[in-house]
RNA sequence: GUCCCCUUCGUCUAGUGGUCCAGGACACUGCCCUUUCACGGCGGUAACAGGGGUUCGAACCCCCUAGGGGACGCCA
């Protein structure tokens, strides 16, 4: 048996916790069963990976003890797509379906999909676009194609009513209907395949027999089924597990929510305690323990346990149970370690002085000058913004468009940062001093501080994001009426870049 | 809108037809321990979404309704 989990980067290279939890129980079901455990990572979209954002999350995943078998896997004899040589091996895949008739070139325009989606939405049902919808007359296709535009190769689909039956491991049959399925594109105009074409191939490549992923793939199951088919080859089991979910009940979000692990890192959770909380997350111990190992949960592991409601990520909870770990599971050396190895290093106390060293007259200022940098979640209230200037509304709006573009911030230096914060003060007509002030109380909690971008560099993407989202939360929030407003305002906004 | 998945205390969950007027944990709360705070100990509040079946018997099986979530991209 060998079981995988396909990582996608995400476009800022935040390693999502959801990643980690798939992988956990990826791990545990493989090691249940004395199978293989490999990782794929998804780089079929340029945007969103980087060698960078890739390393970042196996690091993670290393970091949280989660380990992968050697094979074929990332480092190994299917490495990333964006080699060349790989590449021409979907090329070649997707026209073997095109030549036995199980796929089609398409030329049609985003404009013209638009159009067509629009039509069936008008007409009633599903949007998805069949084969015959996007077919065009023989002369069109000549002329497109001696004009050299581009094309993608989609895959052909039932035209017919009627469902397609899917087999999961946790819910047993589930009958999803065709006419939801479109004619899914395998491989894009850039050359790159689909994650619907990689997956298929890779899986099968790869010799995996059981697929464990999140639930929000079971509607494109169908399609992979098919592509199955088609190939003639023959289709792992499926298991879709449930989704982590926000204290809203929404799909796990960074907007909402802390979910890179490098922020649970950065707030000083211990690797052991997010890893036993995840495994708690839709899942129990026979005897319903709460502390528990990884080891542990690999010898009690059993699928059946897993329960399919989608668990809200409470990180009340989760600082319990790391009390728990920190108290029973440590020494008083072992502490000291950690502590040392989390922030209080060398390298580390290196970086901040540079900063400090000139803002201190006694060895003592040290403390209350760099505290910020080590604190969780700053003690600020409304109090805090008392100095800054303007009304209340225009600095959390203001504090809301520094978070967004720190949200979408794909490198994280200072001089970026700068660039961005300055952008948008400057679209907004406010002083880069004034519009800075309450990022200082947010992210420093106090005014006089290191130079901003300075700390939140010190601080990492994640750290300073839930710093500005902390503040704003302090502040009363953002009505959903006025997110919707400022997200309308926001867009017209220029970029630093 | 269409389709799919899900539904036990506020939250994570136990429970696979009788042992359940539903058990544990977080949070909240009362008391004890304690020079303080925390830890720890002992208690308390709090749930089977609703309605129909099936059955001697239903949290558990079936149907309907409601609610929540997801999917509907040249993202994964």
């Amino acid at each position: 048996m060998t079981v995988r989990t396909r990582i996608a980067p995400s476009p800022t290279g935040d390693p999502h916790v959801g990643t980690a939890y798939i992988a956990l129980f990826n791990l545990c079901f493989a090691r249940a069963h004395g199978g293989q455990f490999v990782l794929r990572i998804e780089d079929t979209d340029q945007a969103r990976s980087t060698p960078e954002s890739e390393q970042t999350i196996l690091d993670s995943l290393r970091w949280l003890g989660l380990d992968w078998d050697e094979g074929p896997d990332v480092g190994g004899e299917y490495g990333p797509y964006r080699q060349s040589e790989r590449m021409e091996l979907y090329g070649e895949y997707a026209q073997q379906l095109v030549d036995a008739g199980k796929a089609f070139v398409c030329y049609r325009t985003p404009q013209e999909l638009d159009e067509l989606r629009a039509a069936r939405r008008e007409a009633g049902n599903s949007t998805a676009l069949k084969p015959a919808d996007l077919m065009l007359p023989d002369d069109e296709v000549a002329r497109r194609k001696a004009a050299g535009d581009s094309y993608v190769i989609r895959m052909m689909v039932p035209d017919e009513e009627g469902t397609c039956e899917i087999d999961d491991l946790l819910r047993g049959a589930i009958e999803l209907d065709w006419s939801m399925i479109d004619a899914q594109i395998l491989l894009k105009s850039d050359g790159m395949p689909t994650y619907h074409l990689a997956n298929v191939v890779d899986d099968h490549l790869m010799g995996i027999t059981h697929v464990l992923r999140g639930e929000e793939w079971i509607n494109s199951a169908p399609k992979h089924k098919l592509l199955y088919e088609y190939f003639g080859w023959e289709m792992p089991v499926l298991c879709h597990l449930p989704l982590l979910r926000n204290p809203d009940k929404s799909k796990l979000s960074k907007r909402k929510n802390p979910t890179s692990i490098l922020y649970y890192q950065r707030m000083g959770f211990l690797p052991e305690a997010l890893l036993n909380y995840l495994g708690r997350m839709g899942w129990s111990m026979p005897d319903e323990s709460e502390k528990f190992s990884l080891q542990t949960m690999l010898d009690h592991f059993d699928i059946q346990r897993v329960s399919l409601g989608g668990p809200i990520f409470d990180v009340e909870k989760l600082r319990w149970l790391n009390g728990m770990w920190i108290r029973e599971d440590l020494s008083e050396q072992q502490l000291a370690d950690r502590l040392v190895q989390w922030a209080f290093n060398e390298s580390n106390l290196l970086k901040v002085l540079p900063h400090a060293q000139k803002r201190m007259e006694i060895l003592s200022d040290f403390a209350p000058l760099s505290s910020f940098l080590v604190a969780g979640t700053l003690p600020i209230t409304e109090a805090s913004f008392e100095g800054v200037k303007g009304e209340r509304e225009l600095v959390v709006k203001g504090l809301q468009f520094a978070l967004w573009r720190m949200e979408s911030l794909q490198q994280w230096h200072r001089d970026q940062i700068w660039a961005e914060l300055k952008t948008v003060a400057d679209a907004l007509e406010i002083k880069v001093k004034d519009f800075l002030a309450p990022v200082f109380v947010a992210i420093a909690g106090s005014s006089a501080s290191f130079s901003v971008v300075d700390s939140m560099e010190l601080l990492g993407p994640d750290m300073s994001r839930a710093r500005l989202r902390h503040a704003i939360d302090v502040l009363g929030g953002v009505s959903k009426k006025a997110t919707k407003r400022f997200e309308k305002e926001y867009q017209q906004l220029p970029t630093g870049s």
